[in-house]
DNA sequence: AAGATGTTCTA
DNA sequence: AGAACATCT
């Protein structure tokens, strides 16, 4: 295994030197070759935002000066395709194996996938390990062997499993560096000039980089943790972690979080300090919930794009990008709602309840299609995770067993006086409403006359009336429901009736399209399971890879491929945080952020490679199984292992494609499906089918 | 003591 | 919105 050669070390979202395992793997095996690859065209429409390439660079940055004192550097490459950049850093480097550690979303089960079946051909050793999550996602089972579906069983599973999470490795003391001088790096960019100008503010908030991170979580641990269970939920209180950047670029490992978290918790248990140890559950909760984004990712590969909950298909949603528009301008008439999305905006950042608020609104009381909000998510915050945001938007849509009722419209006055009872966070955010009375300040539109007047406030003209009513809302939403209802019942019938083939798809399989908005503005705006039989030994084995097979037609992505790049641009927000401003204006002042309202983001949507409808007819799926790999057992990915669930109401094909499916799967080259599939945006629909059960 | 009213929670 | 729980009278 060793040989003579040197390991690559592949870097991706563990940046980090310590409890790093594929790290610490190739520093036992001798000289190390630290790699990152820069390669945002295999993201697709996952394009990193703007605020998260800042972090990127900074990020790397920082690895790559403690690599340096640790002997070696990271070498950087810019490349459209990760895999033929780590074939050429071998053949430049004579490296002769590889290690790297597990990410979970869609596109990377693809890319890792193949990554390990073009460098294992050609001769390299490689190996993948967990550094990510807790438990891997084959490990949770239930009682019959089958992957959750609702949170709650999942962690409970999670804290009860039969043997503990792996303990922190220490960082290496000293690498080896492998010989890189026929390996030149490329000069990564991250930002251009325009977009460093916009994130110039950043740096005074955040800091990036591992050292950074196991600092914000020491001052965490030691200091805000012990209230959590009280100031969680109020909206701009810094009593949050303000972790979950770092955990998304994997600065600190999720175990060594939950390692010091659990030490916390038995010493406050000890004393008796029972809100402490309640602060612990449920800041550990949301550490599971993160963990549960990544299982439920595994098990269901497109739930960033399909509702999980097959009846959601068939909710009308409402396509209005004016509404969409008005929402990321932070300009609805709700002041909780609107702060909300201003502070977004110009930070890059939310408070996890206002999260909810926000995209609560958005899908339940502007019914806009939640796909939309997830990606302007994606595009906006410093902390955007796939995973994370996917789970998010679905429990907040009602697409999950245990989500939100579908028919529960959350009141953004109520909830204005809960999380912020004082008016200051709207007052923070919406300078226009600063003079507004706390009595009012949750619902201007109930202010007397006199009392906007007095504010300086003209509603509808330097700050809106309410979008839609909630009275309007709540009646246009039991309609949504009942069309869909109705919908579902017909297509039910069709598929009974055996006339369901091309009926459903048209509804089914095509994701409504981003709007044009979303990358182009207007311009009159200032634009801008029982225990795994085999637990520990296989640990670093794990490799999840994907399998596909033939399937049956089933998708026809026509709207999704075609994608121009664009200009992605924001309504106008008023960035400047502190509060002092001109009441008058709906002209908003132009806050430092805001010096730069354009910003250019291309979108790389690889159109080429997406099949003729014809080579359409095969889907991929895949199937659980556990084969012989590497000497080791892999479990081969899969989207649909669900047998359970009633709850994810699926059709019966669903099922039945599951077992079809298990019985084919070795049948068909991996690697050719997944060749055609990797402009990833439309992976995820191919996979599934169009099948419900998701 | 039982009923009314209020509070908190929901992945 | 509605259940579960807590407090008041």
């Amino acid at each position: 295994m060793s040989g003579g050669g040197c390991s690559i070390v592949w870097f991706r979202r563990d940046l980090r030197v310590g409890d790093n395992p594929a790290l610490a793997a190739g520093v036992r095996a001798g000289a190390v070759i630290a790699v990152y690859i820069w390669a945002p065209e295999e993201e697709g429409h996952y394009y990193p935002g703007r605020v998260s390439r800042w972090w990127l660079k900074h990020s790397l940055a920082h690895l790559d000066s403690s690599l340096r004192s640790l002997g070696t550097s990271l070498i950087t490459k810019r490349s459209p395709d990760s895999v033929s950049s780590l074939l050429e850093v071998i053949k430049s480097t004579g490296a002769t194996q590889i290690f790297f550690n597990h990410l979970y979303d869609p596109l990377s089960l693809v890319r890792d996938h193949r990554a390990k079946e073009v460098l294992t051909a050609q001769g390299i050793a490689v190996r993948s390990f967990n550094a990510d999550l807790l438990y891997e996602p084959w490990e949770v089972n239930d009682a019959h062997g089958h992957p959750f579906t609702t949170f709650a069983a999942f962690w409970e599973r999670c804290l009860s499993m039969p043997y503990d999470p792996e303990s922190p490795l220490l960082p290496p003391k000293r690498i080896i560096s492998g010989d890189v001088s026929r390996c030149p790096s490329d000069t990564l960019v991250f930002e251009d000039e325009l977009e460093k100008a916009s994130n110039a503010l950043l740096a005074r908030a955040w800091s990036p980089g591992w050292s950074n991170a196991d600092k914000a979580l020491t001052t965490f641990i030691n200091g805000p943790l012990i209230e959590y269970s009280k100031n969680r939920r109020k909206a701009d209180s810094a009593t949050t972690s303000f972790l979950s950047p770092h955990l998304h670029f994997g600065e600190v490992s999720v175990r060594k979080v939950f390692h010091l978290a659990c030490i916390k918790q038995v010493l406050w248990a000890n004393e008796g300090n029972k809100a402490g140890e309640e602060s612990v559950n449920l800041f550990l909760k949301s550490i599971g919930l993160r963990e549960y984004s990544r299982y439920m990712s595994f098990n269901h590969p497109h739930s960033h794009e399909r509702p999980l909950l097959g009846h959601l298909k068939f909710f009308p949603w409402v396509i209005n990008e004016g509404y969409f528009k008005t929402w990321r301008q932070g300009r609805t008439g709700y002041p909780l709602v609107d702060a909300g999305m201003r502070e977004l905006w110009a930070t890059g950042w939310l408070h996890d309840r206002i999260r909810v608020v926000v995209s609560s609104f958005f899908v339940k009381v502007l019914q806009l299609p939640w796909r939309w909000g997830m990606k302007y998510f994606w595009d906006t915050l410093l902390d955007a995770d796939l995973e994370s945001d996917a789970l998010g938007w679905q429990y907040i849509s009602g697409t999950l067993p245990d989500g939100r009722e579908l028919d529960r419209i959350d009141n953004p006055q109520f909830e204005g006086y809960t999380f912020d009872p004082n008016g200051e966070y709207v007052r923070r955010w919406l300078p226009e409403l600063s003079r507004l009375p706390t009595e009012w300040i949750h619902h201007p539109w109930n202010a007397p006359e006199s009392v906007l007047q007095a504010a300086g406030i003209e509603l509808g003209s330097n700050y809106p009336l309410p979008i839609v009513g909630i009275d309007a809302a709540k009646a246009r939403l039991q309609e949504a429901l009942s069309e869909m209802w109705q919908q579902e019942a017909a297509s039910r019938a069709a598929v009974e009736n055996g006339t369901d083939e091309g009926l459903g798809d048209s509804s089914e399989s095509t994701p409504i399209a981003f709007p044009q908005d979303i990358q182009m503005e207007e311009s009159h705006e200032p634009t801008r399971n029982n225990p795994p039989p085999v637990p520990r030994q296989y640990e670093d084995q794990m490799v999840p890879s994907m399998t596909s097979s033939l399937l049956r037609v089933e998708e026809e992505e026509t709207s999704l491929h075609l994608r121009n790049s664009a200009e992605d641009s924001r309504g106008e927000v008023p960035t400047n945080v502190n509060v002092n401003q001109q009441a008058g204006g709906d002209t908003l002042n132009h806050g430092v952020l805001q010096t730069v309202h354009s910003n250019t983001r291309p979108y790389y949507d690889t159109a080429i490679g997406i099949r003729s409808s014809a080579e359409d007819s095969t889907a991929e799926s895949s199937s659980v199984s556990r084969r012989e790999r590497d000497g080791g057992v892999v479990p081969v990915w899969s989207p649909s292992s669900t047998s359970f669930s009633e709850q994810f109401v699926g059709d019966e094909n669903g099922i039945c494609n599951q077992f079809i499916l298990l019985a084919e799967a070795p049948s068909v080259s991996p690697i050719d499906e997944l060749e055609a599939v990797i402009p990833n945006w439309t992976l995820a629909a191919r996979i599934g089918g169009s099948q419900k059960l998701q």
